[in-house]
RNA sequence: GCCGAAGUGAUGGAAUGGUAGACAUGAAGGUCUCAAAAACCUUUGAUCGCAAGGUCAUGUGGGUUCGACUCCCACCUUCGGCACCA
């Protein structure tokens, strides 16, 4: 017997597949197409074992389907440009080119350890000028549409360092580098109208397509879309007015204080002189709050007082204006009306600063004086305190009534607002896609001609930031004729947003490097959609909605004819380190996959991965368990001694259909952890037979090939064929065997569990007989006490209750 | 705070209305050995009992049902996301 040894088997087939192209991709329409997609990984340089658990489980799906006949194509790429690389620039001095390429070397040799079927001949690196060429050509494709434009926005601004800083850059509000407080500044920047397609974006009820209910959830709600009206109030004493959105119209009669957000224009304009010191303080406090920071302080709300009062329309009231951090610029009109009858919220602000407090949706018809409390009013109601209205069921009669008047009256407007807003796309750094527009003093912006694509990023420039983007420090490459007057004029100096990047590179693995547009069509009309999208419950919102902006925008640039880009979306969770928490390298528990493939092989290790957890949930590495999975691998090696030509008895025809069955159906419904304890169970009950028969062995390593590419290779060849078991056919089960010769059904007294009767598969369907057996049960009776069930419930091969009183 | 997901033995987990704890890890005992490792065998939710057997048990509290880890309501805890990390 020879011993398992996985360092000399494993190097030698991985050298074999690419010897033979066994996983070649080949575009042939003979068998139905599968499109296997994991989310591009970022080349971080290092490749820990949450990279592996995130694609085995993938890999072992394709190459399920591959065996049940299906042409599967499955690559990967690397979203190259980002941050990380910029940083490690910054911190060590190293070309952010050299950096990345040297890392995705690397991880494409770890990859390549852990024996996928990824076909690298479709590998693409996004900061590849092949790659972001097209990039740039989406870009002006967007602007010509006008769907991109020039705006401004808030951002992180680190006012030592003159530059834009990343949250993650952003340290407890200090900037990362210099320990300077960050303020929120308003910077120019490229937006992409993705609010065009806010519509489009909301998913169905019940869409074609089957992506988690998380998802979409999450990206209706992240869309937010809201009907509602904007009313507009008259500032006293000024020709100013200022205009809110509300979906609680008729909360109108209720509102007792309006609120700026703290970058509102208008907050500066309509500040009297004696509150305009405490006003410019406050607005100066709230530009070092991040965003979440001010929609999570709930329970101190802050604001100031800006000496002014509007008028409210509907009753001439005179009600005063606020600053509140709670209101944010960017959503709405910058303005809210402050109902602290209604609305929580507002009611803790109003207690804190002394606003009165009016409840406009009361109890019942018959009693106006009650109020509901704040949570029940908007549910339902009766109009109290508002006039006119007194009386009407709220929301339901009271809103559209209201509505409709106070647009007659001229007060108010309606109008849909989303949460979502424009996606914002340039960044003011190095590691990116060049913007691919030209400033010129007399054309204004020039998109750069299609014919000079790509605008190419140079690679000596200063990362060192000093109040301009990194690319505008370098002069040569910055200056440029302008294409329309032939003038002086400037590039643009600012990159792309990597979600841009990995928003459509599934079209481009396709043929990575077709040169007549960003994909190949025709390709795009064989394979697309893509099958299932493997990925991160954390681009739930980001990476995922972006990309399926991209499919519309495609579509209605006619260059294809789909919807939805992935038919099935499948979020993987993380790999924990052994001590339970986060791996990073500053806990010192990484384990990276180098080390545990030298001592258990990348089969073991694979198959630990798929067996440890569900492919969506999140937990810790065991370092013993992995050694479990060994063993079994161990064991499946050592039964090759002991193999027998002669045909297995009925029993062990049963637990073999019943194996295939049981790991069929879990890869179908991506369960590999109880298709693998499926495999263990009917190993332990092989091991416990003298001999093992050949037709039960090639089952096996059938069965267990996806998930021990190596391993089952090894056997196959030694044993059965030369022909790769990577080639064979998926096994099919024989359902005359698929059912126990004899079943245990359970017999429980008013729901607990007391006895139990074994009867032949064939009766099961008998309750009389079933009834009959288990009353004579000497249990039973010592329960019934001679008396008769008063109900008797069965069900069919899977209990019989008797019921008692 | 808002949105989403999850809470089951010592541990990872299994069971989506029908015998809770499959499978694996760990632990304890045993076989083999001069010894150890490996391997193999047995036991392993808690509790009462000599045993037969009983009682309790799936985050907490209620509810629906002949029967609930599973469905409904309320609450608690943990994790993920919240727009410049990817």
């Amino acid at each position: 017997m020879t011993k398992y040894q996985p360092s000399q088997i494993e190097p030698k087939w991985q050298k074999y597949w690419q010897d033979q192209g066994t996983y070649n991709f080949e575009y042939d329409s003979k068998k139905p197409y599968f499109y296997n997609l994991v989310e591009l990984p970022y080349p971080s340089g290092d490749l820990h074992v949450g990279h592996w658990f995130a694609f085995v489980t993938p890999d072992v799906i394709a190459r399920f389907k591959r065996m049940t006949g299906h042409n599967v194509f499955f690559t990967n790429g690397y979203d190259a440009f980002g941050l990380p690389a910029e940083n490690a620039a910054i911190k060590r001095g190293i070309h952010p080119k050299d950096w990345t390429y040297a890392n995705m070397e690397s991880m494409t040799k770890q990859f390549q350890t852990l024996g996928t079927m990824i076909d690298w001949r479709f590998s693409l690196a996004t900061c590849d000028p092949e790659y972001y060429k097209w990039n740039q050509w989406i870009f002006l494709k967007l602007m010509e549409k006008d769907l991109a434009y020039l705006g401004k926005a808030l951002s992180n601004w680190c006012p030592s360092c003159q530059t834009v800083l990343a949250n993650e850059n952003v340290d407890g509000g200090k900037c990362w580098r210099c320990g300077s407080e960050v303020i929120q500044k308003e910077v120019s920047q490229w937006f992409y109208k993705i609010t065009d397609y806010a519509d489009k974006l909301i998913w169905p009820e019940s869409p074609k397509v089957d992506w988690p209910m998380s998802v979409r959830v999450g990206q209706n709600n992240w869309i937010g879309k809201s009907e509602g009206v904007e009313i507009t109030f008259p500032v006293q004493d000024s020709e100013h007015k200022i205009t809110v959105f509300t979906v609680y119209p008729e909360t109108i009669f209720g509102v007792t204080y309006l609120v700026l957000a703290p970058e509102s224009p208008l907050v500066s304009e309509l500040t009297t002189p004696e509150c305009e010191a405490a006003v410019t303080k406050y607005v100066q406090e709230a530009s070092k709050k991040s965003e979440l920071e001010r929609k999570s302080l709930e329970k101190q709300k802050t604001g100031c007082f800006t000496g002014r009062y509007v008028i409210n329309p509907v009753n001439d009231q005179k009600v005063p204006v606020w600053v509140s951090d709670y209101v944010i610029a960017g959503y709405g009109t910058g303005a809210v009306m402050g109902v602290p009858g209604s609305d929580e919220r507002d009611f803790s602000f109003a207690e804190k600063y002394d606003l009165p407090v009016i409840r406009v949706i009361g109890k019942s018809a018959d009693d106006l004086s009650e109020v509901l409390s704040i949570e029940e009013a908007l549910e339902e109601g009766i109009l109290v305190n508002s006039s006119q209205f007194d009386g009407l069921k709220s929301p339901k009669e009271a809103r559209p009534r209201i509505i409709e008047w106070l647009i007659s009256q001229g007060f108010a407007k309606s109008k849909i607002q989303y949460h979502l807003h424009d996606w914002s796309i340039s960044r003011q750094r190095y590691w990116g896609t060049p913007v691919p527009v030209i400033h010129c003093p007399t054309d204004g912006l020039v998109p750069v001609p299609e014919k000079d694509l790509p605008v190419e990023l140079p690679y000596d420039v200063d990362f060192a930031p000093k109040g301009k983007p990194p690319l505008a420090s370098d002069e040569k490459w910055l200056k440029v004729d302008c294409p329309k007057c032939g003038g002086p004029a400037e590039r643009d100096a600012e990159t792309l947003d990597t979600f841009m990047d990995s928003s459509w590179y599934y079209y481009r693995y396709l043929d990575p490097h077709y040169s007549d547009g960003p994909f190949n069509p025709e390709k795009v009309k064989q394979l697309m959609p893509v099958s299932i999208y493997f990925g991160g419950a954390e681009h739930t919102l980001g990476h995922t909605l972006y990309a399926r902006f991209m499919t519309k925008f495609f579509k209605d640039l006619g260059l294809v004819d789909l919807d939805e880009f992935a038919n099935k979306r499948v979020q993987h969770g993380t790999v924990l380190g052994p001590d339970g928490n986060k791996m990073s390298k500053s806990k010192g528990n990484v384990i990276n996959p180098d080390d545990v493939v030298k001592e258990y092989g990348s089969d073991t290790v694979r198959l630990y991965l798929c067996f440890m957890m569900p492919y969506e949930a999140v937990g810790p590495w065991s370092q013993s368990a992995i050694a479990g999975a060994y063993r079994f691998i161990t064991r499946i090696w050592d039964l090759s001694d002991n193999l027998s030509d002669s045909l297995p008895d009925k029993a062990s025809l049963i637990k073999l259909n019943q194996t295939i069955d049981k790991v069929t159906g879990d890869l179908k419904s991506i369960k590999t952890n109880t298709a693998i304890a499926a495999l263990m169970e009917w190993l332990n009950f092989l091991a416990k037979k003298p001999k093992l028969t050949k037709i039960e062995y090639k089952n096996l390593l059938l069965l267990l090939a996806p998930f021990a590419p190596h391993l089952t290779e090894q056997l196959w060849q030694d044993h059965f064929d030369k022909q790769s078991i990577h080639l064979q056919a998926w096994p099919a089960v024989d359902q005359a065997y698929l059912r126990d010769e004899e079943v245990t059904i359970p017999i429980s007294i008013n729901g607990k569990v007391r006895d139990s009767i074994l009867v032949s598969s064939q009766k099961t369907g008998d309750q009389e007989a079933i009834e009959q057996l288990a009353l004579e049960r000497p249990k039973i009776q010592a329960y019934l006490k001679g008396q008769k069930p008063l109900k008797v419930i069965y069900v069919s091969g899977k209990i019989l209750n008797l019921v008692i009183n």
